[in-house]
RNA sequence: GCGCUUGUAGCUCAACCGGAUAGAGCACCAGCCUUCUAAGCUGGGGGUCGCAGGUUCGAGUCCUGCCAAGCGCGCCA
């Protein structure tokens, strides 16, 4: 439809151009949009308003000009100057109507485009490390992520869905060495557990659940591992040096073999429940990339070895730097520290060479909203590797503020102090959980009310898209118990019987939906899918209350089935999008 | 101090490349269940779009300055 309009204004601009009106020159983007006031017709544009002034001439005696000049159509009942020199557009609503059997013949695939015309696209999301379960803040990044991925797949884009795992690492040390002293308090050694290492609950079970499956493999004397260890903050000394010392005496003890070992089955326990977990809440991967199989594959040398070629690094004090100030960047950042070991910042340099070697024309990094001044950096590194920064977006997810009731929650990985995703699921279930994080644009802040999303009453917008959703389907199992059936083509010969402003307002509603879906899918903004569902649910909700559907015409009642099932796909084709269910009933 | 992000109704948020009278939900007030599920519907009150300038036919939207909040400014990840 809209393209249809968009047709005929450009061929009216056309025909202005061949009698002198307009320059031969001009060339406009045709803008057209859905009128907010249903009085001013059904789409309108603005193009007078825009060409008013190469063309000399009065906005509004422009719009005249440009309406007796666009080609007669069947379906355009009226078209009418209006305001300044809009020009306003009304479609016959009958034809409007045909949206009803195209979503009968569509179904499923009602609303998919081709605009992505299977460009590959990369979405990298979640990426959180490996050393704990995931909390709340991840749940955000996780919906909107999945979220996005979905529509770029709806839109026509081939995507590629992947967490980054920052398996190598100062962090990842601390945290095997925080559960191998758990492990050996399973055996029965006496430790003090430094301040600064991992205390949560998980750690002890998996401590626990090594030391039954391994006895006492791993065991050293407490007298050995505490042995000359720098003392701990809370008895004066520094809580990194402290456990920093722990790490290299647990890799003594150990040996290279063993620690790797202990340190590999820690984090293939944490990986495997983070992996049980967003794949719980519907959140699935093409790939999960190992942050350690780029060192050990050498992509993190080679990437450097080709900044270096580019002339992007320089030593400085016994490190390696790289040039980011020449390419935007704020500062020089370090890429080999002193004592050679690479930085994260050097493996994400690798990665990102790597995504780009691997030939996606998009890159999408979703990050926390504390990450963003990481963005100059390796924006400045795809620039030194050669390629393009505009193929990278790094979107931002702001942090959810935790709240219960009044009180705010505090979060801390560490102290182990923290709402996991996995009791937010539990508590709220995993619809309400996803349409809640993803109802808000990402890097908005939010706040995160447990006790209003464990509330399970109607301050839950996802009941109330589901519950339209159940309500179509209760009409129907009364249309079986009244002893009626179904008669769809009798329905789609008496779709003109649909007169009801009502009936028009849902069948409007329903011709939108793949221009949202288009529209949130490039401007990587699923809350207008959210918005846009609460809407479809009120129109429908509305109606349902305003008029029987089952009444004993048969010829309306089918075209009126017609109509709310067609509702009920576009409800089930927007859910699926979001991976929430749609309950039959409630 | 510098940088990024955000400021819209009492609260949480929308507003399609700049468009016509800034919209929803919650909360509040008043109505609607002998009729397909009241997790619903109808009506009502509620706004200096942080402040001040500028750009133009037109600004919540773009530009500049200021104010406020969050975050960032490691040889951490």
């Amino acid at each position: 439809m809209k393209q249809k309009l968009t047709e005929l204004i450009s061929q009216a601009v056309e025909t202005l151009k061949a009698n002198g009106v307009l320059d031969q020159s001009i060339q406009p983007s045709i803008a057209l949009d859905r009128c907010r006031d249903s009085s001013h017709g059904d789409y309108a544009s603005n193009l007078a308003l825009i060409l008013a002034k190469p063309a000399q001439l009065p906005p509004r005696k422009l719009a005249e000009q440009l309406i007796s000049a666009i080609p007669h159509d069947a379906m355009i009942v009226k078209i009418e100057p209006a305001g300044p020199g809009f020009i306003n557009f009304f479609i016959d609503p009958f034809a409007q109507h045909q949206i009803i059997q195209h979503i009968h013949s569509e179904r499923a695939e009602f609303g998919l485009s081709h605009v992505g015309a299977g460009k590959k696209i990369q979405v990298e999301f979640v990426s959180a490390n490996p050393t704990g379960p995931l909390h709340v803040g991840h749940g955000r990044g996780a919906a909107y992520g999945s979220a996005l991925a979905n529509l770029l797949a709806a839109a026509g884009f081939s995507v590629h869905r992947e967490y980054y795992v920052n398996d190598a690492g100062r962090q990842m040390d601390i945290l095997a060495t925080s559960i191998w002293l758990r492990y050996l308090e399973e055996c029965g050694e006496v430790v003090v557990f430094p301040s600064n290492g991992y205390r949560g609950d998980y750690v002890r079970e998996i401590a626990l659940d090594i030391h039954q499956s391994t006895h006492n493999e791993y065991r050293r004397h407490a007298s050995l591992v505490l042995e000359d260890i720098p003392a701990d903050e809370p008895d004066g000394g520094d809580k990194e040096v402290h456990i920093d010392a722990l790490i290299a005496r647990a890799k003594t003890l150990l040996g290279e073999s063993l620690y790797r070992d202990f340190f590999q089955i820690g984090l293939n326990n944490i990986l495997k429940d983070i992996e049980e977990d967003l794949h719980e809440f519907g959140v699935d991967y093409q790939q999960w990339f190992s942050e350690r199989q780029l060192i050990d594959t050498g992509a993190v040398e080679k990437a450097l070895a080709r900044l270096r070629a580019g002339g992007h690094l320089y030593d400085q004090n016994g490190a390696i730097w790289f040039a980011s100030s020449q390419l935007g960047d704020e500062k020089d950042r370090v890429v080999v520290r002193e004592n050679g070991q690479y930085t994260y910042f050097a493996s994400d340099i690798a990665y990102h060479m790597n995504k780009l070697d691997r030939g996606f024309e998009q890159i999408i990094d979703i990050w926390g909203a504390d990450h963003h001044g990481y963005i100059p950096r390796v924006k400045a590194a795809i620039k030194a590797l050669g390629a393009d920064d505009a193929r990278l977006s790094v979107l931002l997810v702001q942090f959810a503020s935790l709240w219960r009731g009044d009180e705010k929650v505090s979060m801390s990985t560490r102290s182990g102090e923290f709402v996991t995703l996995r009791q937010l699921r539990n508590e709220v279930g995993k619809d309400a959980a996803r349409f809640f994080y993803v109802m808000r644009r990402s890097e908005q802040h939010m706040d995160f009310d447990l006790k209003l999303a464990t509330s399970k009453t109607n301050e839950n917008p996802v009941f109330y898209v589901q519950y339209a959703y159940a309500r179509v389907c209760s009409v129907l199992r009364q249309l079986d118990e009244k002893g009626w059936e179904r008669n769809v083509s009798l329905g789609m010969e008496n779709l003109a019987l649909l007169t009801e402003d009502h009936e028009l307002s849902l069948i409007t509603h329903m011709a939108r939906y793949p221009e949202i879906l288009e529209r949130a899918a490039l401007q990587y903004e699923p809350h207008q899918l959210t918005s846009y569902l609460r809407e479809l649910a009120h129109e429908f909700h509305t109606y349902y209350n305003a008029h029987q559907f089952l009444v004993d015409d048969a010829a309306l009642r089918n075209a009126r089935l017609n109509l709310i099932c067609s509702a009920k796909q576009v409800l089930a084709n927007g859910l699926g999008l979001l991976n929430i269910t749609t309950p039959e009933s409630m």
